[in-house]
DNA sequence: ACTATAATGATATATCATTATCATTAATTT
DNA sequence: AAATTAATGATAATGATATATCATTATAGT
C-alpha cells in the first residue's frame, strides 16, 4: 500500500496550501524548505500519481510548462504578463453555446485571461510616476 | 531574395484555402497532393518563416501539437472531441475584465470550446438510433 | 527489532517535435 | 544558356522534458 513519507507529505502540503497552480520546479523549491534533499524525480513521481488519481489538475497554458493544482470546481486562469504567475479565476462567463455554429454542441470550455496582477499593476504604476 | 518554388506555393495555398488551423502534418499531407516529393523539413521551414513575418498564427491547445492558420482578426477555437479538428469561432464573449479580482487588468483573453462539431454530432446521433 | 518492500535520489535514458547539416536541385539574373 | 545561390529533401542532431533504472533508505506490519 501507499506509504506516508516526509517527501510525499511535503509535496502534497505545498500544493494543498497554494491558491494558484504551481510548476514542478516551484513544487520542488517550496517542498525543499521542509525536505532539503528532495529530488525532482520524486516530485514528478508524486505529481503523476496525484494526477492519475484525479486529485491534481494539470494547467496547460500555451508556451508554458504544465502547472499543477488540487482539483476543485470549474474555474479559469489569469496569467500575469509581468511576473508570469498564474491565478485562479472563480468567475465564469457561463454558457457559451451561443458562440458556436449551428449543429455544434459545447460540453466544456476553458478561458485564459492575460494582463497584470494587482501587485504588478501597482509596480508598473509606480514606475511610471518616478 | 526569396524565390517562388512549387513547394512554397503549395504550402501557402493549403493554409490560405483552409478555414481552420492545421497541424504541420496536415499541411504536409495536403501540399503533397500538388507536390508529391515534398518533405516535412520544408514544411517546418516555411511555417517558421511565415510565423516570423507574422503572416501565420500559431494555435496551441493543451495536449495538442501546434496548429497554424493565416493571421486574421480576434477569434477563438472549437476543438471537436471526436474528430479532433479545430474550428475557428468568430463570436466572442467580449470584455471579460469583470471576471478578475480588483486591481487586476485584462489585456487579452483566449477561449477554447470543446464538444462535437456538426458532422460528428450527426454521426453520434445516427449511432444512437441504429 | 526484524522483515518485506514501497519510496527515494542521482542520473542515464527515452521521447519526439523541431532544427541543423549538406549534397543536390532548380529559380532567377545576366 | 550559364552562373549564382536560394531552396529543397533526407536524415542526423538537438533540446526540453519526463521517465526508467537501480542501489539505497526508510516505512509499516509482524
Amino acid at each position: 500500500m501507499e506509504r506516508s513519507t516526509r517527501q510525499r507529505t511535503a509535496i502534497r502540503d505545498v500544493l494543498a496550501n497554494s491558491d494558484r497552480p504551481l510548476l514542478a520546479d516551484e513544487v520542488l523549491a517550496h517542498a525543499q524548505t521542509s525536505v532539503p534533499g528532495l529530488g525532482i524525480a520524486t516530485v514528478y513521481r508524486n505529481l503523476k500519481t496525484l494526477v492519475n488519481e484525479e486529485s491534481l489538475q494539470v494547467v496547460n497554458l500555451p508556451g508554458e510548462k504544465p502547472r499543477f493544482e488540487f482539483a476543485h470546481h470549474h474555474h479559469h486562469h489569469f496569467c500575469c504578463e509581468q511576473c508570469k504567475r498564474v491565478f485562479d479565476i472563480h468567475a465564469c462567463p457561463g454558457d457559451l453555446s451561443r458562440l458556436v455554429p449551428k449543429g455544434f454542441t459545447v460540453s466544456k470550455h476553458e478561458l485564459n485571461l492575460y494582463g497584470l496582477c494587482a501587485q504588478c499593476a501597482i509596480n508598473t504604476e509606480e514606475t511610471k510616476l518616478s
